[in-house]
DNA sequence: TGCGTATATAAGCATATAATTATATAATTG
DNA sequence: CAATTATATAATTATATGCTTATATACGCA
């Protein structure tokens, strides 16, 4: 059937929802399925400390939400589209506002990282 | 547009992924999504103290996504379906396996709640 | 190679969370 | 109305979480 809603086991979506469940990590999510994004700008965008965007972004990687990538000394997060719960995630990124918003305001603040 | 996607802000999604983050009430509400269920059945089900569920469920009332509805010396828990969230939270609920039988289970256990 | 910048990790601390036990409230029944 | 059953609330405790500061690692460049 191709128009079949995933279905992700209770356990596993229990850990992702309890990723979610923070503001930050929540808004890096939607901000995510935009663009990908590297640490410095999300460090700017919440007002938070360095390591504390690290260590959210961490918990995010570990259950292998998003994958890093490095290019140069900044490394860019993005959203893993091959994560087994990938589909139940995007449907409920779906649901949320806007993020463009913030990266715009980041490039006119002039601290969007472009490293081509 | 019949077709657009309900919105729901960050600060309001987050609160609601954060209850949705614990195995028990993720549980329940994917259960009441498909039945009401009252107090003692979920003790039964969940092999948790009494107040223990209570106190879940009263988290899940006082963001609205659920409302109590007393019968007699019981009192069901149903999703509260005119909850702004709602939309949100049925999508979200809609990928995860059926529970379906964990209420027959119940039922030939003899412990389903009847009281009409 | 040495310095600056970007990021990660470790340790410590304050707060939040989820469970338990004990007790209170409410309805049912004899 | 007393006893029983169902549920809620309160107090306590153990663990989890998220932040901070301090330090380590990795890359780029002079």
């Amino acid at each position: 059937m191709s128009n079949s809603i995933s279905t992700v086991e209770i356990d596993a979506a229990t850990k992702i929802l309890k990723l979610l469940g923070d503001k930050t990590r929540l808004t890096m999510m939607a901000m995510l399925s935009e663009d990908e994004c590297c640490v410095c700008e999300f460090v700017e965008l919440f007002q938070m400390s360095q390591p504390s965007i690290s260590q959210h972004l961490r918990k995010l990687k570990d259950i292998g939400l998003v994958e890093e990538n490095r290019k140069g000394q900044w490394i860019f997060y993005s959203i893993n589209t091959a994560h087994k719960g990938y589909p139940f995630v995007q449907s409920l990124l779906a649901h949320l506002p806007d993020q463009k918003g913030k990266l715009i305001e980041l490039e006119q603040r002039g601290l969007r990282v472009c490293c081509d």
